[in-house]
DNA sequence: GATATTTTATGATAAAAATCATATTTAAGA
DNA sequence: TCTTAAATATGATTTTTATCATAAAATATC
């Protein structure tokens, strides 16, 4: 459903999320082996993920990787989107373009009205709320 | 959502079903032109579909690919196992063999009731359904 | 300022998915 | 039985995605 790029940036973004911050910046060792991810994809993951400032970084000795409070309120459809560019959940089912509510595809009926809370909920939910969930032991920080 | 492979296997046989009979086999040029597919990429999607008795296919001259009554009640899941192997619709969201309802990853609330909605639907859905959407004009035949 | 530690930029390689090409087999019809 | 029209088997090529590798730039600390 997602790409590996996709799941393994929302994984470290998590990681991140319960375990890093401004004054616990984490190096890319300490969150590749947590996160079950090789090294050297996540690192060029989380430099993307940099670049978009969906996560920070500062590098040098005593640098690393963290979440700042305002990162913590990314969407998780904002991670999906800045690695795997967007559309890639909005489009048909069949990848048609003349498929539309008024000229529904045969398959539009059996997914439209799922997909369509899916994404909401994906565009509405935060880093933030996804570790509380964790922190509240309602759900597993994805290893 | 789905593979090219399976995308490509569905508009196919939706195609055979409105448009083929045992008495009016089609040809690999008159099922790739319409639905807008590479002919010998549908090629090898239709001997693969034909080996899984998914459709049907005679050789030589007259012959074709066709769908017989039986044929038309196949589920439209089916189908995308049938090219994509199972499963690719049935894992976690993250991919975590640790992810299920009784301990879910962080994104699985999100995600779950609607996933299995729509397999359900897949499941349940047959071609012959579709084709009757698509003959009372509810649904466009996808090309 | 020199050194060590970190990210960043860049690009190389490997694996998988998509696409293309073609020789072989089958069956109809002359 | 020969020819022709079709699927089938097989595998080559291309493109995309995933993965690996490394030199350059930045920054803390001595």
């Amino acid at each position: 459903m997602f790409s590996n790029t996709a799941k393994y940036a929302i994984k470290a973004c998590l990681f991140l999320a319960v375990n890093s911050s401004e004054v616990n910046k984490l190096v890319i060792k300490d969150i590749a082996e947590p996160i079950n991810v090789p090294s050297a994809y996540i690192a060029k993951i989380l430099q993307a993920l940099s670049k978009k400032d969906i996560i920070s970084s500062t590098r040098g000795p005593k640098g690393g990787f963290y979440l700042t409070g305002d990162q913590l309120q990314t969407k998780v459809m904002q991670i999906i989107e800045a690695v795997d560019g967007e559309e890639r959940l909005n489009s048909c089912l069949l990848s048609l373009e003349k498929c539309n509510s008024d000229n529904p595809c045969s398959l539009h009926h059996l997914v439209f009205d799922e997909k369509n809370k899916i994404n909401e909920r994906l565009k509405k939910t935060t880093l933030e709320d996804l570790r509380q969930h964790i922190m509240r032991g309602e759900s597993i920080l994805p290893l």
